[in-house]
RNA sequence: CGCGGGGUGGAGCAGCUGGUAGCUCGUCGGGCUCAUAACCCGGAGGUCGCAGGUUCGAAUCCUGUCCCCGCAACCA
């Protein structure tokens, strides 16, 4: 039953650091349509990897003191290892650093280059040297460079374009008639109206700036731009080559059925790669599936907040497949999911273990107690019975409808709707009142082999998401039954099977017991981060250093907001004797009632700077961890203007 | 008037091609004992952000308005 080949794809993860849950999620979902797929009957290709050039990279790997290529390598085992922690089947892990990647991406240059589609111009801006980085005008902070403060100046410099534009009617029409392209739908629309209807601009396909990329290899001194070499990988690792014969496995396999991406990506894979391909001339993909994301609580998850959770942590504490669950169930079709160790904790005792863990566990007792462990014959069924069976007859199907779409929360909520039935089913039908009665064996037998028959069919579409339980659960019932095929009708499971011991599938989890576990390995983690950061910074300062800076008290006269900015306020703050104004950015963390009277620390002596037009004359010192912000003030009374040493 | 997403019983969501408002969790009460204090049943709880409009009828369509969240700008 071979439905044809399917090629899926992740994007390939940015070998900055290690990766976090949230970009584990995406190889994770991708897994389990790849699964999912496979057992449907595709012959499925999974591709992910690795995006290892650019100047992040190269500074990253200046701050190590290491080679750019022992840095990514090192970075990339840490990406793999995760992909592996989360038992995920990919059949490519691909890094662009691959010499065959980097000569294909060569000819891919070269080429557009030589159809006229790169052409050289001159990239102007305002430059900052020690930077190296070129800012627009409304990038500059008070005519300063944004990252140093320090002076910028009008420079250009060579670089390559690429003619976008040509393409972008082309472009607009592919969206329209093809739906399916842009997923989520809602993206579409802001694909169309923000980025490509107002007109797109070419773009900078080469770089001076730094060196760790692709050479072009016609003009030394430029290199590749870096999503001209990362978007190249779903076609350079599949064989295609652009002046020559394209691999067996790029006719099979391209184009792709669906590129698996976090949405804040979606502008380069449907608008820079649809037109790489166009004027490569080479068909786009049928589907580009920008994901939702998995936040911590209600933010974001990111270093700066300090909320970054990672997979194998995760994976310590509740196992691989509590934590492939939490986020495939956890995350619907267009809409960010939430992650806390509570809810976490919630799913798992709810769902794994109250109704798939215990359905397995009380059905195999009762077959071990009333059968010695033989899987009974069925006999004729009663209407009880063909609710229970029509309802997993049908699952199969609406598993694939869901998958179809992409939509695997559906999918898996589908499963535990007959799970649920299942449970519902042995109160309905009360079998240990049955044991009771010898007369009554057979109908016990029916509605046991009805049971174990529903467990297998969820256990096969289950192998999807959750494979090393599915493995379990085929082990109990020792059935070898786990195609697709063998779940479209009842009664797949052979009779007269003696069952394997069963074990418990999920361990219940006490909540506050974990809470505290973890709470330990946090704080042992933050000491080893703070240990480490200590290391890495070991930079002291003298009293004369800190002489420089020269704290006052004042306090909050009164606060009004910035006319063009919803993160600033403008405060005015007595000082001693003279009264400053301060724009400072707490919009977010306090109301403007609250803020006339605060006690506040003032740095005296900074820089006075404009703030999107609004003249600041220091700035206020506050505490600040992940949630909020704090004032510093002085414990008891004391004159506005005091020093503060 | 920068772009987009969202506001539905205590929490998290579904419904949004118009016609008794649904699911999971929690809560209260009951049942059962095969099972991992689990499973099953029942109850309470919502004027579907607000105000208008279209319609015989709107959570669902239209207009206005308020609030929240992303992105962009800004966090001295």
């Amino acid at each position: 039953m071979n439905k044809g080949p399917y090629y899926i794809t992740t994007a390939i993860a940015y070998t900055s650091g290690k990766p976090h849950i949230g970009n584990v999620y995406e190889i994770v979902l991708a897994d389990a349509i790849a699964r999912f797929m496979r057992l449907y009957g595709y012959d499925v290709y999974l591709q992910t990897g690795t995006d290892e050039h650019g100047q992040k990279i190269q500074m990253k790997a200046e701050e190590a003191g290491v080679e750019p290529q022992v840095f990514v390598d090192s970075i990339a085992k840490e990406i793999k290892r995760n992909w592996d922690v989360m038992n995920t089947s990919y059949d490519k892990f691909v890094r662009t650093t691959d010499p065959h990647h980097e000569k294909i991406v060569q000819k891919i240059f070269k080429k557009l280059y030589e159809k006229g589609d790169i052409y050289k111009g001159e990239y102007e801006g305002m430059y900052c040297s020690p930077c190296e980085s070129f800012f627009t005008q409304s990038q500059l902070v008070d005519g300063k460079c944004p990252d140093c403060g320090g002076e910028v100046s009008y420079a250009k410099e060579e670089a390559y374009f690429f003619k976008i534009s040509k393409y972008q009617d082309r472009l607009v029409k592919h969206i329209e008639e093809h739906p399916e392209f842009i997923q989520p739908e809602s993206r579409k629309n802001e694909m169309l109206n923000n980025f490509i209807r107002p007109g797109l601009r070419d773009l900078c396909v080469s770089r001076t700036s730094f060196t760790w990329g692709i050479p072009v290899d016609f003009d030394p001194g430029h290199v590749v731009y870096v999503w001209i070499d990362a978007l190249s990988n779903y076609i350079t690792f599949l064989g295609y080559d652009p002046d020559g014969e394209n691999g067996e496995m790029f006719k099979k396999y391209w184009p792709a059925d669906v590129h698996l991406i976090g949405k804040d990506i979606l502008r380069f894979h449907t608008i820079y790669w649809p037109i790489m391909l166009m004027a490569l001339e080479v068909p786009l993909p049928k589907k580009v599936f920008g994901h939702p994301w998995l936040l911590i609580g209600e933010g974001k998850m990111s270093k700066s907040k300090g909320n970054v959770i990672y997979a194998d942590d995760l994976v310590d504490l509740f196992g691989v497949d509590a934590v492939r669950y939490y986020v495939l169930r956890e995350i619907p079709f267009a809409q960010d999911g939430s992650l806390t160790y509570e809810l976490l904790i919630e799913r798992i005792n709810g769902e794994l273990v109250n109704i798939l863990g215990n359905l397995v566990n009380r059905t195999a007792a009762m077959t071990q107690q009333y059968f010695d462990g033989v899987i009974p014959t069925p006999s004729t069924p009663e209407e009880i019975d063909n609710e229970l069976i029509a309802m997993a007859e049908e699952l199969p199907k609406i598993v694939a409808e869901k998958m179809d779409e992409l939509r695997v929360a559906d999918s898996i909520q589908a499963i535990f709707n007959l799970l649920r039935r299942s449970n519902k089913y042995i109160d309905e039908t009360t079998p240990w009142l049955l044991a009771k009665d010898a007369d009554k064996k057979g109908r016990l037998g029916t509605i046991l082999y009805n049971l174990l028959e529903s467990i297998r069919i969820s256990a096969v579409l289950l192998g999807a998401y959750l494979p090393d339980t599915a493995e379990k659960i085929l082990t109990i019932l020792n059935t070898k039954a786990d195609s697709y095929d063998s779940i479209l009708r009842f009664g797949g499971l052979a009779s007269n099977q003696k069952l394997n011991p069963s074990s418990i599938l999920f361990e219940r989890i006490d909540v506050n017991k974990k809470m505290k576990e973890i709470e330990s390995s946090f704080n042992k983690e933050k000491l080893t981060e703070k240990a480490e950061e200590a290391k890495n910074d070991p930079e002291e300062i003298t009293i004369d250093d800190f002489a420089k800076v020269q704290l006052i008290t004042g306090e909050i006269i009164s606060a009004e907001k910035h006319p063009d900015a919803d993160k600033l306020y403008v405060l005015q703050v007595q000082t001693g004797d003279e009264h400053r104004q301060i724009v400072s950015g707490i919009a977010k963390h306090f109301s403007l009632e609250e803020l006339p009277g605060k006690k506040v620390v003032v740095v005296a002596n900074l820089k006075p700077a404009k703030l999107r037009g609004v003249m600041s004359n220091g700035m206020l010192l506050m505490a600040e961890d992940k949630k909020q912000l704090a004032f510093i003030s002085a414990d008891s009374e004391i004159k506005n203007g005091s020093k503060i040493r």
